[in-house]
DNA sequence: ACCCGACTAGACTTATCAGTCTATTATTGG
DNA sequence: CCAATAATAGACTGATAAGTCTAGTCGGGT
């Protein structure tokens, strides 16, 4: 069945307890969540702090979105991206790992920082290089392709992450109407100023 | 000197203190920072969670930032509010405690929630209702104002907050420029179309 | 002078948890 | 079949921490 080798199951098991329960989780849960014996662990880990490092810099880079830089609508382009963006930002899993990851800043600073440029990072790198090459087709008016990225992102995960962080329940709203105001907004703010 | 009761004292050293190092830390550390006998502590307080729960509450509100709505320039009263806003919510102590709330979301749902309607919340509810009338002054395109008012919290402290808050060195850059910056582009997105 | 309430110092209890150790049991390659 | 390696269950240690308890101190009011 499950093909998985202990250090694997261990990663694993790892990721879904930290990601419930804090890095407090005790190891006796880590091991019996991962169906492996105490010493088990030991073997494969010096410690916990190096597991948790593990498990956090294994499930990064899961959320970095495509971008296909082709399409000829930028609309079309911006709204595809947007809606899969905030899928994977704002879901229950990457809430989680948003809380653990940040609380742990001082004490796994290269933890923390790294997933900053595995995740975020990366991805304001590619839409920064995007906008730049849109904004030299004259798709976009003049402006700092980095900001704009900023800004973009900001836009589409800002307030309402926020509100799923602080685990106020979100309106059930239609993420397609979101998605496209938000685009609109972008797009008003990013459009080529006519003489 | 300090004419505070130990009261007054334990709640203060308790904001310090979790700020610092989290829910993690130890009644000992509270107790003496805050100099007084650790029974004081449980004379006042019913056990660390209520210390906690009452030193979060306590220092709410104080972020939230005035908004003239009788300044004739829409521009002027949003740079003056952006520029407040982002020094309080981007703050060390900001950060800090953004983290800890956020981290504890499971553990203290009340103090979380509350957080959130004290704060963001309210702000939230106070923009909305300025750019309600602004819209009805025709100073800014039919929109919803609610939409306005996340954007505008969105783009003032998206990208940048969460890379304080995995303790990402910002590039120190020219802060009135930024806050120019962003209030320009929200402008050019809720503003009036012309036929 | 005396009392009473609040404060203090610090010992004590109980519990939890990280990490080690031991003895035992598969599993596997030669 | 044997030896080496890995896994298991569970006891053990040492540390830390929350909350209680005790005995003593201090200061103000009457």
């Amino acid at each position: 069945m499950n093909n998985l080798s202990n250090r694997e199951r261990l990663l694993e098991a790892a990721t879904e307890v930290f990601l419930e329960h804090g890095y407090g989780a005790s190891v006796d849960m880590l091991v019996s969540r991962a169906g492996v014996a105490r010493q088990t662990f030991y073997n494969h880990f010096e410690n916990k702090e190096r597991l948790f490092a593990e498990a956090m810099r294994n499930c990064v880079s899961e959320m970095l979105v495509p971008l296909d830089e082709h399409a000829g609508d930028l609309r079309v382009s911006l709204t595809k991206f947007a809606r899969v963006y905030r899928q994977r930002v704002l879901s229950p899993q990457s809430i989680a790992k948003f809380r653990i990851v940040a609380s742990q800043a001082q004490r796994f600073p290269e933890v923390t920082s790294e997933e900053y440029a595995q995740g975020l990072g990366r991805m304001l790198n590619r839409l920064t290089e995007f906008f730049r090459e849109v904004i030299t087709d004259g798709r976009m008016r003049e402006a700092e392709p980095g900001f704009a990225a900023e800004m973009l992102l900001s836009m589409l995960a800002g307030v309402e992450r926020t509100r799923m962080l602080f685990g106020v329940a979100c309106p059930p709203q239609d993420e397609a109407a979101r998605v496209g105001q938000i685009v609109d907004g972008f797009l008003r703010m990013f459009a080529v100023v006519e003489e």
